[in-house]
DNA sequence: TTGAAAGCGGTACCAC
DNA sequence: GTGGTACCGCTTTCAA
């Protein structure tokens, strides 16, 4: 609402000083402070990397910077980060599981902030969540393999929070199916490959023998497979494997890796969309559950 | 240097109302936002991601949030989001490589701003750098592969800006030897498994054989080795294959991968270190070589 | 359409 | 030690 001749003299100024606004100080007058904060386990992990990439990038283009919180595994840092994040005033945040202790419920509550809980479901999140039911997952594992025939199982299994959830569903299924002795081999979080080849090698050097193998994660996944093979073994007729989150790769270099696979662009993309609309005032689900799906992969 | 009951008074009330400060007020009167930025291509492959959450961990350990910034391959992006990185005021900036437009290093002067550059190397950066020469370490790969005796070269190349000084020295290198017909493949970046699968099978297709592939990365390596396997074709006998990055599983998946290793973690942390110094008015050094060395992976 | 003024929630400095 | 006050650089509101 000013004379085209005046915004040309403001124009010009601005690029004659270099003049760069100052969003510290807009955001304090505004309560606006276009930052939005991802609290993520980790990065070095592509399962999180990509759904952060997405979600960064898309509220990029909104004019929106990311803020990036490492909660570690466990996810002991979570308390101690929000303090960090809520003090900046972000105008969302991202959160990863469902599992928050009271504390940060509250002070996010008290905070008023809108906030996505990711890669788990609830129908009661502490305000919108975009995810799967790892409860569902763990179920439908079971029951695909079951129906494959499979009666011995076995785990290797990195446990973080929703991995447990995993597992839990997954051996409460076969227990309803009279299956009570599956054997885990437990690693610690996050999985990697020498992780995989040495749990596998417990499972296998100690007692019965174990026809198929659900794994936590694709990378754990791999490096079974790697020790599978290189015990003479072939996939799937002595040892049927199944992972867990399409690490990309993984079916090529072993054509019968079954896996769980996972939308996790998707996650980033939603979640930035219902940040986006709560943060403008749009109408907006609150709740989306992106799915996953079995992908069989027998033979080469 | 308050008396103590007062102290525990404060502290009370704190508690009870729920006190969280206003950092971005903060900011404003002190002009020290607590923000530092981080600008890479992604954080989708694992070698930005590693030193990143270095890099995070360490600032946060001494208060200090990073926000993110992902400059895409190519680079396009960097300038644009530099503008909406500098107007949130951060106390210094994480940059990738050393190639900047001529504009983004003017603003950043003009800021003021503690930079380090990073994943290259040169004796003159912008303000700090951390990092290791691509073009020694293209040199390098030559002469390792030369003294092996191998004379017929190809390259499977996602060329970012950083992979094109290391192809230029590797070329260069190979070229002083009378070594000029190096057969390339060049995928677009970032590389990835199938692009290392269809990039070789090219070159095996067409043309004359290779003795030796140089892969810009390790996860295109990775692709590369397994389309060879797949021809029947065995490593290193066949065709020698050598990557870059150092990529966790793939030496185990294929013993004969010989590899260029880097320290991606150190590059963050030392990043994190340096720029501390910086901003806390202390000594520091302005550029560090963290070098490279080649795993030699001959035989399981 | 433009200009002036009052904050936003802290920090920094100064006098008491 | 303690309390007061002048900003920090914007947004918002209101009057002109």
């Amino acid at each position: 609402m000013v004379k085209p001749q005046k915004l040309e003299a403001v124009r010009a100024v601005i690029q004659r000083t270099g003049y760069v606004p100052n969003l510290l100080a807009g955001g304090l007058a505004s309560k606006k402070s276009r930052l939005v904060a991802a609290i993520v386990p980790t990065i070095g992990n592509s399962i999180f990397a990509e759904a952060i990439e997405r979600f960064t990038d898309r509220l990029g283009d909104a004019g929106y910077k990311v803020m990036l919180g490492l909660s570690g595994y466990p996810a002991d840092k979570e308390e101690a980060l929000l303090e960090a994040v809520l003090s900046r005033k972000p105008d969302a945040i991202f959160l990863t599981g469902i599992n928050h202790s009271q504390v940060t419920r509250s002070r996010l509550l008290a905070a008023k902030v809108p906030v996505v809980e990711t890669w788990d479901f609830t129908p009661t999140p502490i305000d919108m969540l975009v995810g799967f039911s790892n409860e569902k997952l763990g179920r439908s594992v079971a029951l695909y393999l079951y129906d494959k025939g499979y009666r011995r199982f076995g785990m290797v299994w990195a446990s973080d929070e929703r991995a447990k959830v995993r597992q839990g569903a997954f051996l409460a299924a076969l227990s309803e199916r009279g299956i009570n002795d599956v054997r885990i081999s437990t690693v610690t979080a996050p999985g990697n490959f020498k992780k995989g080849r040495a749990g596998i090698a417990q499972l296998l050097d100690e007692g019965p023998s174990v026809e198929a193998v659900f794994c936590s994660s694709d990378v754990l996944a791999h490096g079974v497979m790697t020790e599978v093979q290189a015990r003479g073994m072939s996939i799937p007729s002595d040892l049927a494997v199944i992972g867990f989150g399409d690490l990309e790769f993984a079916p090529y270099t072993f054509p019968a890796l079954s896996t769980v696979h996972i939308d996790r662009s998707q996650i980033g993309l939603r979640a930035a969309e219902m940040v986006l609309a709560r943060i403008e005032g749009r109408e907006t689900e609150k709740v989306v559950d992106i799915g996953f799906s079995v992908v069989e992969r027998e033979s080469t």
